[in-house]
DNA sequence: ACGCTTGTATGCCTTGACCAGACAAATTGT
DNA sequence: ACAATTTGTCTGGTCAAGGCATACAAGCGT
């Protein structure tokens, strides 16, 4: 059992993308913990009606970022990952993103509210 | 004079849409009002170092969402305009972006306390 | 040892971003 | 009025990346 991933093709940013940072905010929010197995690629896109190598990729991302171990015959497996360091380029690059994205949200009309609500929900 | 653009090629996701971005974050926060004009295509192109075709993409898609009049011969236009009403599943997917991106930025070892700042800093 | 399962590598096709340059409409100068 | 300039738009072309089908390699179970 893994966590559900939910694909939107016409999302504009890529599958394998989707499917990584899906699987990573189910990994930090520990809904999933370290030395569980998560789906292997082929059940995975077969769930998802895409091609194995596609959640391959975003496995492969993931396993770069240290979350997770990948090996062959075996599957994939949740790590125990502290944190790194980040210097302040990519705090600041993060910073950048987060503004855009809640200017985009109240440009569409989101109400404040809800956003604070949603960034609660998640610390 | 329009609001300083900064373009980041590794960015991942397209130049046109990070223009865009960054310009509707502008016109969200009331940087730049109703009614001004807004840097040629082929100026902010120069300006970046990109192709005009890159910008006007980017116009294009502000003007398709109701933020800017263009016109030729003129250049490009601040509307004024009221936030729409978004249906629940607009917002909804918002939401889901927004968890995706604080996971991302918590993963990365953003403190807590840097990304309510940010958040804040916007509100 | 054999077959099955699992991640990986290769090759192909399609899509989209970006660009160069030509075109069309509106303004400006004379 | 006319012509030149400015401005957004359109067309065609190149290239990188996503996604897929298929074959390969490594580990597990019987």
């Amino acid at each position: 059992m893994t966590a559900t991933v939910r694909i939107d093709l016409d999302s504009g940013d890529p599958v394998w993308r989707q499917i990584a940072d899906q699987v990573r905010a189910a990994l930090v929010s520990r809904r999933v913990k370290p030395g569980a197995q998560l789906a292997t690629v082929r059940e995975l896109a077969l769930d998802l009606g895409v091609n194995h190598n596609t959640v391959a990729e975003a496995y492969r991302q993931l396993a770069a970022e240290g979350f997770l171990q990948l090996e062959r015959g075996v599957g994939a497996l949740v790590l125990d990952r502290e944190a790194p360091r980040p210097p302040a380029a990519e705090q600041e690059r993060f910073a950048r993103r987060l503004k855009l994205l809640l200017a985009e949200a109240r440009a569409a009309g989101v109400p404040v509210a809800a956003l604070r609500k949603t960034i609660e929900e998640v610390l």
